[in-house]
DNA sequence: GTGTCTGCAAAGTCTTTGCACCATA
DNA sequence: TATGGTGCAAAGACTTTGCAGACAC
């Protein structure tokens, strides 16, 4: 890692270190805020702008990756070398709620690779990340729906 | 369309009609500036924050897909009664284009359903929508980096 | 020592909200 | 006419930027 920096002519700084040592200690997708607070927690020092810029230069070298699902903001994550990145995310479009699904269920991966795959011979597209958002009603949603049925979908 | 507003207790007004009918003229996902432009340019007296209200009810309501593709706003799109609730998406992390794939391969609608019914049966999730994004390079960039190896991705 | 990096605060972009007025049902 | 919808401007959330001082090389 520090590696990757150097070879790019990019310094390694405290800071740098600081916010990718974080990150890899993150299995999950983190947004900016989580990650600074985290960063904040141990370097009261490194501020978010810091944070941001760091995140910006480290997507820029490929060594994060960034999405977006639907939050209004982005969310990073260490772009890991030896597998497949994927998100799976439910997104109530009642109560507007996210709901991760970290794992699909037993045999979907296979679906998906397939799926990907495909898309790839056809696109010439290569593939390094792949989002799947699912909009619909939560469960809680549907079930506050079914005891009040005469009310509409409109609690956001 | 009208009718789908009046079922739910919403009126059908004047902003509401405009923004639908541009919706309509609109193959691809526009941003909301991009609609509200349009918009603008047959009812000037149409503003901003009516068209961002007027899609959070359309998206509500199921009649609007929404996307975020990492450029750090939405887009929308009107989702037509007759095709299914899905939109696959590339989009290239190296030119931040995003290309829309209108038709899986054959054989990958099932795959996606059987996906969507895993992931209901899971979660008690009811999925009235599905947004599937491909993050990575797209052909054109690819080549051109085949071209010119030795320089770096970041033309964004 | 020099050019890059950082922290802070200010500014920028996209989106939402408050409020008084207007229009639909 | 009674709500719900709208326009405007202000506010909010997330992210970027300007600048002076600090640090890596």
């Amino acid at each position: 890692m520090e590696g990757q920096l150097r070879n790019k002519g990019y310094r390694f700084t405290v800071p740098r270190q600081v916010i990718v040592d974080i990150l890899e200690e993150n299995e999950d997708y983190v947004s900016a805020e989580d990650l600074y607070l985290q960063v904040h927690e141990r370097h009261p020092g490194i501020g978010l702008a810091t944070v941001y810029r760091t995140l910006q230069l480290l997507v820029e070298i490929g060594v994060v990756s960034r999405i977006e699902a639907g939050e209004g903001k982005a969310r990073f994550r260490l772009a890991r070398e030896n597998e497949r990145r994927r998100r799976e995310v439910l997104i109530c479009t009642n109560c507007f709620r996210t709901i991760p699904v970290n794992t699909l269920p037993e045999g979907q991966n296979s679906l998906m690779e397939k799926l990907e795959d495909d898309v790839h011979e056809q696109n010439g597209f290569e593939i390094r990340q792949s989002v799947l958002q699912f909009y619909g009603i939560c469960g809680d949603c549907k079930q506050r729906m079914q005891m009040h049925p005469d009310q509409d979908s409109n609690n956001a």
